[in-house]
DNA sequence: TTATTTATTTGCATTTTGCAATTATAAAAC
DNA sequence: GTTTTATAATTGCAAAATGCAAATAAATAA
């Protein structure tokens, strides 16, 4: 394999992804921005999210994403809870109606994706969704990218 | 395949991209942002590439574009030609500081990447790469997302 | 008890963004 | 050949996003 066509690739498919992303969501009445929607994903994804735990995974700025949360507060799509074992700490966690949004940008993605996926063939999709677990799993091993305290 | 998981993969790569770019990248005395490094990166690969061109296949708003081929001229990376065939176009290039500081960039990416590579075996490799280059094509195949115009 | 560390928020100044309007040129209509 | 319309690029302005430094509050270490 040559380098350039490695960089080229991954150029272009971040190229591609970033459409995708922009094209994304609109959802009970709200539009979504991207950063939002990670937001969103990663509070119902994580357990016990902490303002602070959900910042390091994103990789955002600590004030920043201080911010972006008490906006998505004032949205009533997600709520802070103070953590009884830790009064310094706040838990992050969905209302009814961000987890009716999460569930809706959801849907958008996935049925993004298997438009995407429809014009390839079963094998080439298997192997497409085998290589970016392969992927995502050498990216969680390298210790020179790829990962929340990064390097 | 189930449709969770293909959201949560493709989430979680997003993610790792997302580290892997922000850690990139400086050359030349300058830190270049993620979005200046897909300029100089389209700048590069196209041919004859004018402001509008460029910011088309970029997705950014051209009065933003404007503004951010504005600071590259005034890092002297990139220079703007009057294109003779049509007054009103410029025609975008990388001077030679802007050339190496490019190279630089893709040196330091294809490191990323080749360091990322090297968790995998040879036949995981070539998969990977194949899928990707799967991906790209079913998504410039795609109607309702991904693309410039996008959908 | 005091000093230090950690989680979160606010003040402020900088940067980024995009819509609306402007300028300059080209192409189309008449 | 002049007027209208369309296109490329830039600028004005006001809103939004960003991040550092500082502040507050609570936990842990000395």
């Amino acid at each position: 394999m040559k380098n350039e066509d490695l960089r080229a690739q991954f150029q272009i498919m971040t190229r591609h992804f970033g459409f995708l992303n922009k094209s994304c969501c609109s959802a009970g009445g709200f539009d979504i921005s991207l950063i939002q929607s990670h937001i969103l994903y990663e509070i119902d994804h994580q357990h016990k999210a902490s303002v602070q735990k959900v910042a390091d995974v994103l990789g955002t700025d600590i004030t920043t994403f201080s911010r972006q949360i008490q906006s998505l507060i004032k949205m009533n799509l997600v709520k802070k809870t103070p953590d009884p074992d830790d009064r310094r700490v706040y838990i992050l966690s969905l209302t009814t109606e961000g987890t009716y949004v999460a569930t809706s940008i959801d849907q958008q993605i996935n049925a993004y994706l298997n438009e995407v996926f429809s014009h390839m063939n079963e094998f080439e999709q298997e192997t497409v969704i085998r290589s970016i677990k392969l992927l995502n799993n050498a990216m969680t091993k390298s210790s020179v990218c790829c990962t929340p305290p990064l390097g």
